[in-house]
DNA sequence: GGATTAGCTCAATTCATTTGAATTATCAAT
DNA sequence: ATTGATAATTCAAATGAATTGAGCTAATCC
């Protein structure tokens, strides 16, 4: 068996390349920024950044913000992203629709759309996701020639492994190599993940977790899902599983944390008690009416949140855990004040810089912007270099 | 806030640096390898390669092991790496004693040494740590000019936190820099770790795990930790404190994981029978002799050791979980052999190519190796810059 | 035994960075 | 208001390390 090199060999090009990469890095984390400062930041020589400066505004990537005067000398030329300077298409494909989104190099959707879907074999979804990419590039015709490449997000598990997510699964997709097939059908680079790990990028590009380096993002999608970002990468994983965190067991009456801790879950508690919520909407109106069913699931909902933290803060000691995805912002709030700190953690700590738990993103498009985020965060944090 | 950047640019130099370390990973990884193989792994031309092994050559990190013949045209010479052309020193503390070991650049130990402790304050510590090692030098005269680096090995968490491993835990460190204090004091760069992060990478380096990308190590030290790597890296969480499984909790009548799974807890079971065994060759011999008592911890044992792969296996979704540490080699294969593989994990999986269990190093001295492995991870594996 | 294949080296070239000097714009002190 | 210090930036030359292309060597294949 060959064993694969960790990384490759550097050279002139690939070095260029790196550093122009850290250097929309460097803007993008600053928001306006002057060469000389990303030059003390990245150890490199002002005349270099100032070479890359100049490409990238060429390629239409930077644009000058002003002269900044921040005490003596020359003032600063300011630089930012160009938000027309490049874009990544985000696809969320769940068993009943498609999702899509696209996202401009600042992380801002441009365009979003929602197609339902009859089936979800390979072939329907791959010509809808066309048209779809068709579509939203006429509505942004900046966007034709500065495409990024796409990120998709599919539910997981991927492979054959012992959860089955049953119903939710889609069909015809065990066999296939999505990301290939994705790729060929809208020629762009391909980034597949699940959607915990997107939503986890979402909020790293432009979300609650921007300067968070490590951090875990605990999100409600059909079942509970786990993003871990370490040290500023996606740890997906041997087999691009990890965070299937929903199917852990844990003390208590049910037998798994995403019996007590998801959208299903708390529709089934509703549903016992014969009340409806079908959407995020009904939801909220729910917990705004302060019905006692929903509360009497937050409850339970906070201890198993309890549990999952312990778990996370345990094995991954993040800086934060967010939660977001697809619940109401409100019982997202409501978990966040209301679940209590597990004191047996190496997060129990004083005078932490972040609290514990924090609100992610809410809403129905957290993962399809997060699909989009895995082509901006390549874009402007990767060290690895591209296949090209 | 100043947001640090996730990497320095990079120039001539740099990449020469790293094209080194690329190159003595893949001499290390192959065993012995011959110039062209190393420049298509890498991605860098013959001459190029030839040009660094030249270089690594003459500073004797590298040996010739003659031409090989594989087909046609010119056999290849074959690059291996000089086990005296580096040497790293791994150093554990613990409450009562400190460990020892100077390993040479393929990870064999070339000297050990066990020094115990009246007290394990830093000044005292840091002594005792500066003759031994200067005993190792004496020892090894060859390694005085070609030290790598030590790894430092100290129980965690590290910080203050809501973990209080009591008794166990060392005095007067808690508001020390201690990776600046041993720096300091042996006149080396030095990486700090705990026993599980270590132990994890000299199975890396050595052991069990050599051509594993993604792994998880659990660790049999005072209580059970957990070591994760990830595409070669080592996660060690926003505070270093990550791997912290044994205070999770666990359904069933212990509390938490390390209750049921650890050496304290063996020998705690067997007092409650009446039963001593104060060390690994104590149990080693109750195995040998079948005795019930033990067999019964066993059983529980295994029972909690499925509940930690469930939940690492769904959180890490690794290659495979390794078990070592403090215990009878005996006792691991035991619990490798008979714990029963939990169905829901998405590593569950057919045709997979690793077990999902193996075992891992046994002994007292696995932690201390390992510390020293961290060095000569960096040295032959890091895609980071080395400090300079 | 000649053709083919593969490993390796020499010398020249190329790429991208660094170095050092010069220029410009601002602040601060006289 | 003038002068000096400071900082950002650019220009041109030098440097470091990789690539390119030609040539040599030692195996196997036919």
């Amino acid at each position: 068996m060959r064993v694969q090199p960790l990384h490759k060999g550097s050279n002139a090009e690939r070095s260029r390349h790196r550093n122009r990469q850290a250097v929309l890095g460097q803007v993008h984390a600053a928001g306006a920024i002057g060469r000389a400062e990303i030059a003390r930041a990245l150890s490199l020589t002002t005349q270099t950044v100032s070479n890359i400066i100049a490409e990238l505004s060429q390629d239409g990537m930077l644009l000058e913000k002003g002269r900044r005067s921040v005490g003596r000398g020359l003032p600063a030329m300011q630089y930012a992203l160009n938000p027309e300077g490049g874009y990544a298409l985000g696809i969320e494909v769940r068993p009943d629709a498609i999702f899509s989104a696209l996202l401009n190099l600042q992380g801002q959707a441009v365009a979003t759309e929602r197609v339902p879907l009859n089936t979800n074999e390979p072939d329907h979804v791959l010509a809808h996701v066309a048209v779809v990419y068709a579509r939203h590039l006429k509505q942004v015709p900046t966007a034709q020639n500065r495409m990024l490449g796409a990120g998709v997000v599919m539910p997981g598990p991927f492979g054959k492994t012992g959860i089955a997510v049953a119903g939710s699964d889609l069909t015809g997709w065990q066999e296939v190599d999505a990301e290939q097939l994705f790729s060929e059908t809208i020629n762009l680079p391909v980034m597949l993940s699940n959607d915990a790990n997107a939503a986890a990028m979402a909020e790293r590009i432009t979300g609650a977790a921007q300067d968070v380096m490590s951090f875990a993002y605990l999100y409600f999608g059909a079942g509970l899902g786990l993003g871990l970002v370490h040290e500023g990468h996606l740890v997906r994983g041997a087999f691009g599983n990890a965070g299937e965190i929903g199917h852990i067991p844990i003390p208590g009456k049910d037998h798994k944390l995403e019996d007590a801790l998801s959208r299903l879950s708390v529709q089934r508690h509703l549903h016992s008690v014969g009340k409806e919520a079908r959407d995020i909407d009904a939801l909220e109106l729910l917990y705004h009416q302060g019905d006692p069913d929903l509360f009497r699931w937050l409850d339970a909902a906070g201890t198993a949140l309890g549990h999952a933290m312990t778990i996370i803060e345990n094995i991954f000691d993040p800086q934060t855990i967010l939660l977001g995805g697809a619940m109401p912002a409100a019982i997202l709030d409501h978990l966040v004040a209301h679940t209590p700190m597990p004191d047996i953690s190496v997060s129990n700590r004083p005078g932490s810089h972040h609290p514990r738990l924090m609100q992610g993103t809410s809403g129905r498009m957290t993962a399809t912007m997060g699909a989009a985020a895995l082509i901006l965060n390549r874009a402007l944090n990767s060290s690895i270099s591209h296949s090209l």
